[in-house]
DNA sequence: CTGAAAGCGCTTACAG
DNA sequence: CTGAAAGCGCTTACAG
């Protein structure tokens, strides 16, 4: 059915490999033998055959992003910024979604389903340090996100501890003194959870203050819903408010907000709040909320680099995996701030 | 660098379509040839090559989901429902962004890229009725969302005049009677923007009532901060407000909502409010939005089976295109209806 | 500057 | 139940 290179040929009377040559825009062909099967290209509506191209070269131009899923609006901004970049260069884009959970992770990282694309950038949030093996030849593998391991693949994220002193510290500055810390601290040692925590601890410890007890961990999920129980089952306790609250991403924190709203507490005058993430909900809540900032470009154009860098370096065997930080700020928004003349 | 299947085939002393046959699972393998290949297949690491496999059979297992972009949350939601079901089918998907442009989605119609996958799932809105022409023998392509054309290509989406005159119908009968239209009435006659537009006039008529004068046109363009401007700019004119407002989707509703919250304005008591997609942020909204919510699960599903569809007819140059409709509901929250005991 | 030919790694009639 | 072989549509040394 499909018109391939052969035809093209046949019908304006050149070789197979001069249709290709003009197809790929190879130097050096005649104009008058280019203008022919140009012609004959369109004449014959021809339309490149990926599959053949793939096998023959080993490269598909294409790379997978993969994400627990969209429906969290921070990994849909990190899918988009990918996109985004590697759209620019030319390259598309395969998205995979794993529910975050191990399994789908670990498929993807050894391959078992086929190798669709020419490498694969991760959001990893189930598998384990111990999980990580060096990537196969042919196979480049960027993580990306809040782990920090050292293990054998590429990882780009930002420093979630100092992120998360800054965050603190922000609210010391503003003359808070019982930060509380919300969300719940799981997962492996290096997950994003347990960095946030000890940033939390951390900040404390910097400030010369004495550690936060325990009834200033308000345990939650990290969730929009989560962050709204959780601010309704503090209010009801009936136990004295912290009057700062460093949320551990921003859908808890907005959560939080809402409950709080709900009860007439005020923010910020009463409890401050900052997030982590800076999804974009934020900087339209009512109040808009404060939040730390990565930056998803820089993640995404260094996650790029390093599986082109990888696929340039081929079989190297004595690769070291490049483990790298990218920046981020602070958005101050009026849950720490109060409203500004700006708005 | 790779194994191949003529590798594990040395490896265990049998053909390569023996191990095709092991691999693929195909019956009528003898047990003891079947244990043999798999250790052969396990003791190399075999991966399949996709694209070879591809070449052959013409069929990838991938198909492309494209939308205008991950930013605006109802297009990432939609996204997410294709890649769900897909996934549940053994399906992969490739996403492509078009940033709503007619190139980039003529582009991808006309496969003048390659095609790259089996199918093409596409939430178009910058192409012109005019531009659909008959989908190509094995490059199925269905459209999905707002556009109601009367084309050439498959069509699956909700019925935007009778889903707004059913919005605009409930602020009727909440007892408001200067319902205004908050949105920007542009593009091609089918598109969801005239398709509200008529909607809206449609409902007073059917209501009896007079036919809505200018002033109850909202012009704003469909975002949040257009909707808050909008919001602002009324208020400053100092003209009487509307006591309903059906906006043409969630982003501007949620802006205009800000915009009202900020000026003490009552929602609902003063001015009821309706969006339009039913986006996630619209539950979370301060008050709650009530929103159309179409079914994008049901969306997702019709347009997969359509693809599949089209795949099974093969070049059958008398199959009519399909258009259809799916459900959509009333989502009833505060911004209309008000605070419930359930909160 | 262009042609004839090999081969990427699979699947699948065709035999036996 | 398994083998030997063709061929999907390309790219790319190898010649000339």
């Amino acid at each position: 059915v499909a018109v391939s290179m052969t035809d093209v040929a046949r019908h304006a009377g050149v070789s197979q490999r001069t249709v290709s040559n003009v197809v790929n825009n190879a130097a050096h062909v005649a104009p008058a033998t280019r203008a022919k099967v140009e012609a004959s290209l369109d004449a014959l509506g021809y339309r490149p055959n990926v599959a053949a191209r793939q096998l023959r070269t080993g490269r598909t131009g294409t790379v997978t992003i993969a994400i627990p899923g969209l429906g969290e609006r921070y990994f849909a901004d990190l899918a988009d910024a990918v996109i985004r970049h590697a759209t620019a260069a030319g390259i598309r884009v395969l998205l995979e979604t794993t529910g975050g959970s191990r399994e789908a992770e670990l498929a993807l990282i050894d391959g078992r389903a086929g190798v669709l694309t020419d490498g694969l950038i991760m959001s990893a949030v189930g598998i384990r340090p111990g999980d990580e093996r060096p990537p196969e030849p042919g196979h480049p593998i960027v993580l990306v996100g809040d782990r920090e391991t050292r293990g054998w693949l590429d990882h780009v994220g930002i420093p979630n501890r100092r992120a998360t002193r800054a965050a603190v510290q922000h609210l010391f500055d503003l003359g808070r003194t019982r930060v509380a810390l919300l969300g719940r601290v799981a997962g492996q040692a290096e997950s994003s959870g347990r960095l946030r925590h000890r940033g939390w601890l951390e900040a404390f410890e910097r400030a010369g203050r004495p550690a936060p007890g325990p009834e200033l961990h308000i345990d939650s999920d990290w969730t929009r819903q989560a962050g709204q129980d959780a601010a309704e089952a503090l209010l009801a306790a009936g136990a004295e408010l912290p009057d700062g609250v460093f949320a551990m991403n921003d859908s808890v924190a907005l959560g939080f907000l809402r409950g709080l709203a709900r009860a007439g507490v005020r923010v910020p005058e009463d409890v401050a709040v900052i997030g982590f993430d800076d999804i974009e909900e934020s900087r339209w809540a009512n109040p808009s909320l404060s939040s730390v900032a990565p930056s998803l470009d820089a993640i995404a154009v260094r996650a790029l680099e390093l599986l082109a860098e990888q696929q340039a370096a081929g079989p190297d065997l004595e690769r070291q995996p490049h483990q790298q930080h990218v920046d981020f700020t602070l958005q101050l928004r009026e849950s720490t701030v109060g409203r500004t003349p700006q708005g």
